[in-house]
DNA sequence: AGCGTGATCTTT
DNA sequence: AAGATCACGCTG
């Protein structure tokens, strides 16, 4: 299967928070256990004019990796608990990320349910911190690209447009009214919403 | 509907 | 130094 090169990655995040839908991220361990999702729903933080994005005062120690290349992964750590993954977008010096909130498990389901103490298919990868913890994703990949033997995206095709629902992010308490969540209609690993 | 959990950011 | 907030998940 085709990876995703680094110009895939060198569009507007609300674009690519569209086309990264349907798509399968890799994370390849040690002892080469291969674990791999099908990413089902997404979230753009870009504008410097969102209060809901973590740079948009500028630039700290924990947003850092925001403004750096895209494809790169930008890890943290939130509510005592959870981490979660977002790939990086916008040119360098810009910050931009998309957050990956869900995925449909396609490969190493065993490793996930070990991981997350869940066996239920639908309850592995669908919410930001159910992934990362299935994943095993933790703050030392923080700062790693999808260029890698440990990271990677495969390419499948476009999604049509009917496929693609488009909604408020989920969870945040600023900027409610922009609609920079997409998901896939219908699929059943999509996170629940939550106020 | 309520709470745990701890890092980060803002305000004093 | 203290207080508030948090791109959440789990229990009930």
């Amino acid at each position: 299967m085709e990876r995703l090169e680094r110009q895939f990655y060198d569009l507007p995040t609300l674009e690519l928070t569209e086309k990264l839908l349907g798509k399968i991220f890799v994370r390849v361990l040690p002892g080469n256990i291969q674990l791999k999702g099908r990413i089902v729903e997404t979230e753009a933080y870009f504008s410097r004019h969102d209060e809901a994005c973590h740079a948009w005062r500028g630039k700290t120690e924990r947003n850092r990796i925001m403004f750096q290349t895209p494809g790169t992964l930008y890890v943290y750590f939130t509510y005592g608990n959870h981490y979660m993954l977002n790939i990086v977008s916008e040119p360098e010096n810009t910050p931009g990320a998309v957050l990956i909130r869900a995925m449909e498990p396609v490969e190493g389901e065993l490793f996930m349910q070990e991981q997350r103490g869940s066996k239920l298919i639908t309850d592995l990868m669908s919410g930001p911190g159910k992934l990362t913890r299935a994943l095993a994703i933790n703050r030392e990949c923080n700062g790693k690209n999808l260029f890698s033997e440990e990271f990677f995206v495969e390419n499948t095709p476009p999604l049509p447009d009917r496929m693609i629902g488009t909604s408020a992010r989920v969870g945040i308490s600023k900027s409610r009214e922009l609609l920079w969540r997409k998901f896939i209609i219908n699929n059943p690993h999509v996170s629940k919403f939550r106020t």
